[in-house]
Parts: structure tokens; C-alpha cells; sequence
RNA sequence: GGACUCAUAGCUCAGCUGGUUAGAGCGCUACGUUGACAUCGUAGAGGUCGGCGGUUCGACUCCGUCUGAGUCCA
């Protein structure tokens, strides 16, 4: 074995192994329970970026402990086809070529990108591998693939027959670059600095004029009324008046509303039924005309005067000049306010008036409320993001589920161009069913990714049909996604698993944070500051990246991605790969068989069995709630704190010595221990805990498939805790004076220990082998009635005190001073646990086994305070 | 405006349902190539857990409030 690790080697041969050898594939075997959990599929617009390694890096930790806990684990891969965002980069592809879509047609179009999908989808399974990631392959889907738009066609007609889904003309969010309608949630609102115009309208009788105010100067092209509160005073004999709009000449209502606002502005807005959505509103009540203004690109339009081919923003500027030459525009405020941007172009978004798709939220919205209410609801993790979907779930409006775009699932509406029916069909239809006439158009636009998205826990499963995997697999267990998308896609899944499958799609869903730049910022192409978690895994290895992504945040909550934390987790992979080496160093034709731990223990191995029992338990029970950062911990002292800086260092006696029994019991004790440990790594670290474990003595074919390790009760052992502790106290102090005095461990010293009774004299002396090892003495002597020398170094520890007496190197002075240190720090001690213990209401109300615990420091603290005085004094006299 | 998160060692962060001598990694100091590992070992320095108030026998942990940083929603 070298002494490093390498990485590449063990990916290269483990990953095909264990997909080769079938491990990844779900049994759908009925005799055991299943444990399921569908990947979020990315998209297929380019690479995995650091984020989906931390989201799938804990899927894969779970569906691994699972699988070794004899679950029926499946964890489904696919992808998504991301339809805005895809046949962007298609587009963008296209141009450089110096075409756009419409030359090539829409059918050529979506060909192209298919080959694009292709493409994408491979270099994304080439990065699955590399992560190690133990998805069922067998079962990989893809959100356009035939069987998932089945399950699309079967929800949006079930949607539209139950009357949840209506084609009507509303104002929604216009992207004016891409040239297709968003979401509410497809739109992000940022502060702007902008402007505040504020214009008079002259009345049609001329007796004045009206102000109303702007931040869309632009917009009045389209004004068909102004509003007024129906009980302001000021405007109360101009309701039923009529003024002139400026520019246009149209003549436009004085109207009455309630939703005014008489404390904002002049207490009079201009209302454009076309281009806002509360405008939108007050027009329906009033029945005003619509009037749009601008084209699809955000150019004004016919309806614009003379301002007709502008851009809306160059259109803004010159109506401004126009205005203020008119004298209609009197005043421009500075006004910050929010605007909406489309998440995906950048674009300003424009609310525009437009025929569209929608699903009614309400009924859906209802029943999933209750469901949360009822607890049966989904649980979140942490807990917090619960009320975060709730508040979205509660205030939810219609979803605007069309989009311009040609990649996607299209809409199954059909219209007679005869005699003008909407027919909406599961099925192609090539005859109208009302006239008969084969003349039919089916409807231009695509779905929301997100409409599909939302189907994806059991649509990969074969919904709508009543598959053997989707009755055996679903509800699954876990969901694991970033709170960015809890609205998005996470409240959209559980109202359509709810109307369609009669059941919360999951039962938990972890929530991740982002992974930011070492500055705290949001990873982002602009920036250029993200991570690649190939090149993390070119230079550290998969198992040092996961283990870093895993185990570096608590749920939730943002981390910073950091080399140095990778190169930690490196430094961890390599140490357990030093660690088993040496084991294996001393292994030599010791077999499975071989493995004996149940008799002719010594300390140390009594030790670290109990302590590898209790981090079987620990990693358990952290797994099981999802603390991964916690279980990292555990881990990380185990292997590095106590099997190697002590069990391994204490084995060399054995193993370098030539009883042939302790050498056995030793031999049997590392085998056991690695073995178990790496069951225990194997989630976070698939790649080496296999390549060591392959290596051990073990039985089996792969540990993937390895059982989980259990607690066992007879390695409890806390008497040999207690004597492991003595010695590494002991053992500690020695080395803490050499290090003061700077006698290096290789200079042999006289060692007397002077044990506090019999029973820790007994250890002492069992235990005498350690001591003779890390301190070397040239002399020991251990004894209860062992008298202080007269010039020496001293430490008191717990059940024992210790003399070194250092000839000629000791600085009386300094030691002097070294101790009552430590007396000062003691007696802080024995204060705080007095007060504590004659503190009445702690006494009476304190449970026993705390005041046991305190009393216990107390007896401990004092019999050190009385031997430092006692030893002070000493020196002093 | 509403909701939430964060504030703990020089830096980045843990600390689960209140009882620990408040931890880790990196960095820093001194020493060290003893037959797993210098991607290492040994020892050490470094924190009044953002401020104030409250609940409690007991608060880093719970509640209120203020300050600062950030996120989401309107």
C-alpha cells in the first residue's frame, strides 16, 4: 500500500463495480421496507455546479445508510428539461451561427434541442459517476420523456374537466426579451431608484385640471380612466367628469374606487387596464377599455401615437420632453421603488395584457393547507421553512402556467378553425368534435417546467398507471432541496401529489443552503467566482469533497465554500488510509476467521471497543435526524483522536512485541474496529472506506452492501473508560513537564507515581506497559505510599499524583509559580462548584444525577487543591 | 411594512430537547524525521459566547428588547 491516498484510482475501479454489479439497483423486493428518494433533476442547460454536489452528496449519504440498514433503498436519477432557461442556451447557440429560431422552424428547432439535451445529459451522468453517487440508473427519467408527458396530459386535463384549469385574458408578467409570460414567482423585485411623474389632466368642461402621479410615464398612452376615492372630499364633484388625456385626445371617465390610495400622491391615479395588474382590476369594475400599448419586445405599438416603434424606455424619455413642453408633466420626484426583473433574462418585467393558461390555486391550495394543519403534512427540516411554505400556500394566487416558448410540453387544446371550439384532449385529436372539421390548430405555447416539475415524485414512477414501483416505492421518504426553491417546486409537488395520488408526495424534506464563495457571496457566472466540484474532485478526491460539502453547514444555513476545508477532509481520507495501513502492515495472513474479540482484552482494546460502540450509536442517531455535520465530528474524533493517537500508538507494544496471544487479541481488535469504522465512513466516503475494507479481513463481496454496525451492549465497558483515562491523564502530564522543561521524550527520566488508593493503584499497574511506552522512564515507581522527592516536578491528576524529579533542571521559582497557576485555576473551580452545591434552590431542584455529578467534581477538585498546597509548600520549605 | 436567519478563539464555523473546565478546522508559538501518516506527532497561547433586561436553582442554549449583517415576502 502507498502511503498516500489516491483518489483517482479507487473512483476509477469502485464505481463500475458497484453499478456493474447491480448495488445501485432497487430490489422492489416487497419483504423489505423501501426507502425512496427521487433526485431534484437538474437541468439540462450545462454542468452540476457545487450545489448540486452538496445536495446530492447528502442523498447519496442517506440512501447508502439506508441500503446497509437492509432497506429497499432507491434513489431515481433524472433530469429536467428547463424550458425557458435551455432554449435560451440554444438560441444563444443559434445566434453565433447568425440564425434565430424562427429560421429554422419549430419542429427543426426542438430536433436541435434534443441533441442539445443529449449531449448535457451524458456529461451530467459523467458527473454523477465521478461524485460516486449510487442512483438506480435502471429507473432514470427525464420531465419530457413519453411516459412523463403522459402524466402531464392526464393532470392538466383532469385540472381543466375539474374547472382548476382556465384559459382567460389577465395581466401576468411579460418578459419582454424572451417573449414569453412568467410566474409570480419567476419575477424578483429589486429597489430601484426611478422617478415619481407627476402629471395634470385637463378637465373636458375646462374648469381645471386633475394631477395624478406616475412612475410609467410611458403608460398614459393607455389611460382610459382616473380614479378617485369614492369618499375624498376633494374629488367628490369630479366623479362622472371627464378629462382630456394629453397627447392621445381620448377622452377618459373620472371614476370612483375604493382601492385608491388617498394618502399616496395627489390622491388621484390614472388607470391603464393594460399594463398593471390593480388597474387590471378597478377596469373590470368599471368596465373600461383595455388598451395595450406596446408589442411583445416592449416596443410601442399602433395604440401609441407618435411614439409607435419606440422602446418602452426611449418612449419614457421622450414623452417625458413632450409632457413638461406641454406643461402637463409639472413635477418629477426621485422615488425609489420596487421593480420586477424576470429571473431569467434580467429583463424589466412588463405586466401586460394577455390571453393565457392558469391554474385556479384556490381548491388545491386549501386542501394542502389542511393537510399541514392536520399533521400529516410534510415534515421540514429544519423546522422554520414549514411556516415559510405555509404563509406562500395561504396568500398563493392563480399560476400562470403558459409560456411562448417551443421547448417544452405543449398545451393538449386544440381550436377549430371553423367553427372555433377549444377542445383540450389527452390525446392528439385531428378531428374537431363539435363541427367534425379536420382544420385544427393545436394551442402555440408550452407548459411551466415547473407544471411538470410538480408531478415528479410519482410521475418517474409510473403515474398514472398503477405500476408495481409506484405502489411499492411511493410516498417517498426524503426530499432534499435549497430553500430558493421551496415555492417553486416543493409546495408545487406536495398540492399535486395531494389532488392526484391522495398522499404527501415525502415525508421529510431537508432544506440545504447555498454553498457561497469563501467571501460569503453567491456563486454566480457574473462574478465568475464559483466552483467547479470536478476540479475540487480532480485535486482532493470525491470523498474529501463530500465529506467537506456534508459536513461543513447545519441544515438550512448557508456555508462557505473553503480549500482549506477540502484540504482537511483530504488530510482526514488520508489519515484513515495511514491508519488501516498500519493495520494491515500487521495483518499479515490474519483472516476473517481469525477476528476474536471476546477474550484477553487488554485496557486499550476494552477502551476502544466501548468507545467505537458509542460512536456506533452517535452516527445512528445523527444520521437518522439528518446532522450530518454532527456525525462528521463524531467520526472525525474517533478515527483521529482515539483510534489513532491512542489505540494505535498503545497496539505497537503488542504487535511489535512477542506474546503471541496479545498479538492475536490486537490483531482481532484493529480488524474489528476497521472494519466497523468504515462501515460507519461508507456513506460520506464511499470510494476509500471500500478500497480499505477490500483490503481488511472481511466477508462479503462489497461494503456497499455491508450491514450497518449495531450497538452492542456487551462492549460497554466504562471501568475500562475510567482506567484508559487515568493512564492518558498520567501520560498527558508527563508529556506537558517535559515539554515545560524541554526533555525530549527520547531523554529517560525517573517516573513516581503515587497512586490515591488500591483500586487506583491497580490500574496503574495494569496499565504500566503505556506508561513505560509514552513516558519512558529510566525508572518507575508506582505505589500508594510513594514519597515526594524534594526537588521535582509534580502533577496531580485525577486518582494519582506524579513526581519527576528532573536533577539540575528544575527552576525551584518557576515551578513554584507553574503550580500555583494551577492552584489558582483549582481554586476557581472548587468556588464554582460550591456555590453551586450550597445554593439551596440547586440542591432541592436539580435532578440527583447532576448533583451527583457536581458533588463528584467537587471531591475531585479538592483532593487536587489540598495536593498542589501540599506540594507547594513542600517546595517552598 | 411583515416574516425569518446570522452575530461564539485572528479567520471559517460546530455546540441537538437549558447543567460541558465552551469545541473543531485553518492560522499562530515551542519542540520533534521513535519502524501508519510532515496530507504527521507532542505541548501550548487565544473566547466576560454582539449590548441590555427577563424567566430559572442554573442561560452560549429559552423569552423580550436594542445594534449590526443578510434573506424571503408584500
Amino acid at each position: 500500500m502507498p502511503t498516500k491516498y489516491e483518489p483517482k484510482q479507487a473512483e476509477a475501479k469502485w464505481y463500475p463495480f458497484w453499478r456493474d454489479n447491480g448495488y445501485f439497483k432497487a430490489e422492489r423486493n416487497k419483504g423489505k421496507t423501501p426507502f425512496t428518494i427521487v433526485i431534484p433533476p437538474p437541468n439540462v442547460t450545462g454542468n452540476l455546479h457545487i450545489g448540486h454536489a452538496l445536495n446530492n452528496t447528502l442523498q447519496d449519504i442517506m440512501v447508502r445508510f439506508k441500503r446497509m440498514q437492509g432497506y429497499d433503498a432507491l434513489w431515481l436519477p433524472g433530469m429536467d428539461h428547463a424550458g425557458i432557461a435551455t432554449q435560451a442556451r440554444v438560441e444563444g447557440t443559434l445566434r453565433e451561427e447568425g440564425i434565430t429560431r424562427h429560421d429554422l422552424g419549430r419542429e427543426k428547432f426542438v430536433e436541435k434541442v434534443w441533441e442539445w439535451k443529449e449531449r448535457y445529459a451524458g456529461i451530467i451522468r459523467e458527473q454523477w459517476t465521478k461524485m460516486g453517487l449510487s442512483l438506480d440508473y435502471s429507473r432514470e427519467r427525464f420531465t419530457l420523456d413519453e411516459g412523463l408527458s403522459r402524466a402531464v396530459r392526464e393532470v392538466f386535463v383532469r385540472l381543466y374537466e375539474k374547472g382548476l384549469i382556465y384559459r382567460g385574458k389577465y395581466i401576468i408578467n411579460w418578459d419582454p426579451v424572451t417573449r414569453t409570460a412568467l410566474s409570480d414567482i419567476e419575477v424578483e423585485y429589486k429597489d430601484v431608484q426611478g422617478a415619481l411623474y407627476h402629471l395634470r389632466y385637463p378637465l373636458k368642461d375646462g374648469t381645471g385640471y386633475i394631477e395624478v402621479a406616475t412612475t410609467r410615464p410611458e403608460t398614459m398612452l393607455g389611460d382610459t380612466a382616473v380614479a378617485v376615492h369614492p369618499e375624498d372630499e376633494r374629488y367628490k364633484d369630479l366623479v362622472g367628469k371627464t378629462v382630456v388625456l394629453p397627447i392621445v385626445g381620448r377622452e377618459i371617465p373620472i371614476v370612483a374606487d375604493d382601492y385608491v390610495d388617498r394618502e399616496f400622491g395627489s390622491g388621484a391615479v390614472k388607470i391603464t387596464p393594460a399594463h398593471d395588474p390593480n388597474d387590471f382590476e378597478i377596469g373590470q369594475r368599471h368596465n373600461l377599455p383595455q388598451i395595450l400599448v406596446m408589442d411583445e419586445g416592449g416596443k410601442m405599438n399602433e395604440n401609441a401615437a407618435g411614439y409607435q416603434g419606440q422602446d418602452r424606455f426611449e418612449c419614457r424619455k421622450n414623452i417625458v420632453r413632450d409632457l413638461q413642453e406641454q406643461g402637463v408633466l409639472f413635477k418629477i420626484e426621485e422615488h425609489m421603488h420596487s421593480v420586477g426583473h424576470s429571473e431569467r433574462s434580467g429583463a424589466v418585467v412588463e405586466p401586460y395584457l394577455s390571453t393565457q393558461w392558469f391554474v385556479k390555486m384556490g381548491p388545491l391550495a386549501e386542501r394542502a393547507i389542511e393537510a399541514q394543519k392536520s399533521r400529516e403534512g410534510v415534515q421540514f427540516v429544519p423546522d422554520r421553512f414549514e411556516k415559510i411554505y405555509l404563509h406562500w400556500i395561504e396568500n398563493v394566487r392563480d399560476w400562470c402556467i403558459s409560456r411562448q416558448l417551443w421547448w417544452g410540453h405543449r398545451i393538449p387544446a386544440w381550436y377549430c378553425e371553423d367553427c372555433g371550439e377549444m377542445t383540450v384532449s389527452r390525446e392528439d385529436i385531428h378531428e374537431c368534435p363539435k363541427c367534425a372539421s379536420q382544420n385544427l390548430k393545436q394551442d402555440n405555447d408550452v407548459l411551466d417546467t415547473w407544471f411538470s416539475s410538480a408531478l415528479w415524485p410519482f410521475s418517474t414512477l409510473g403515474w398514472p398507471d398503477e405500476t408495481e414501483d409506484m405502489k411499492h416505492f411511493y410516498p417517498t421518504d426524503v426530499l432534499v432541496t435549497g430553500y430558493d426553491i421551496i415555492y417553486f417546486w416543493v409546495a408545487r409537488m406536495i398540492f399535486t401529489a395531494l389532488e392526484f395520488t391522495d398522499q404527501k408526495p415525502f415525508e421529510h424534506v431537508l432544506i440545504t443552503g447555498l454553498v457561497r464563495d469563501a467571501e460569503g457571496r453567491k456563486m454566480s457566472k457574473s462574478l465568475g467566482n464559483g466552483v467547479d466540484p470536478m476540479e475540487v474532485i480532480e485535486q482532493y478526491g470525491a470523498d474529501a469533497m463530500r465529506f467537506m460539502l456534508a459536513t461543513g453547514c447545519t441544515p438550512g444555513n448557508d456555508q462557505r465554500f473553503r480549500w482549506e476545508r477540502v484540504e482537511a477532509a483530504r488530510n482526514f481520507a488520508n489519515k484513515i488510509w495511514n491508519a488501516s495501513r498500519f493495520a494491515l502492515m500487521n495483518m499479515e495472513g490474519f483472516r476473517y476467521e481469525d477476528i476474536d474479540i471476546s477474550q484477553n482484552l487488554g485496557i486499550a482494546d476494552k477502551w476502544i471497543l466501548h468507545r467505537l460502540n458509542e460512536t456506533v450509536k452517535d452516527t445512528t442517531r445523527l444520521l437518522d435526524s439528518f446532522e450530518y455535520g454532527e456525525v462528521g465530528r463524531v467520526l472525525y474524533n474517533f478515527v483521529w483522536d482515539e483510534l489513532c493517537d491512542w489505540y494505535i500508538e498503545v497496539a505497537k507494544l503488542p504487535l511489535y512485541g512477542d506474546d503471541e496471544a496479545a498479538k492475536k487479541t490486537t490483531r482481532s481488535v484493529l480488524a474489528y474496529v476497521l472494519d466497523q469504522t468504515m462501515r460507519l465512513l461508507h456513506p460520506f466516503m464511499p470510494f476509500i472506506s471500500e478500497e480499505i475494507w477490500q483490503h481488511l479481513p472481511h466477508e462479503g463481496d462489497s461494503l456497499i452492501v455491508a450491514s450497518w454496525p449495531e450497538a452492542k451492549p456487551e462492549l460497554e465497558n466504562t471501568e475500562a473508560v475510567k482506567q484508559m483515562e487515568l493512564l492518558m491523564g498520567v501520560i498527558r502530564s508527563v508529556r506537558n513537564i517535559r515539554a515545560e522543561v524541554n526533555v525530549p521524550i527520547a531523554k529517560k527520566i525517573e517516573l513516581r507515581i503515587k497512586a490515591n488508593d488500591e483500586e487506583m493503584l491497580s490500574y496503574l499497574e495494569s496499565g504500566k506497559a503505556y506508561i513505560e511506552r509514552f513516558c519512558n522512564p529510566e525508572v518507575l515507581s508506582i505505589g500508594t505510599d510513594i514519597a515526594a522527592p524534594e526537588k521535582a516536578m509534580s502533577a496531580v491528576v485525577s486518582g494519582a499524583e506524579l513526581y519527576l524529579p528532573l536533577a539540575g533542571l528544575i527552576d525551584i521559582e518557576q515551578e513554584i509559580a507553574r503550580l500555583e497557576k494551577e492552584l489558582k485555576w483549582l481554586n476557581s473551580e472548587v468556588e464554582r462548584v460550591q456555590k453551586k452545591l450550597s445554593n439551596k434552590g440547586f440542591v432541592e431542584k436539580a435532578p440527583a444525577q447532576v448533583i451527583e455529578q457536581e458533588r463528584a467534581k467537587e471531591a475531585d477538585y479538592l483532593d487536587k487543591q489540598a495536593k498542589v498546597k501540599a506540594r507547594i509548600q513542600e517546595l517552598k520549605g
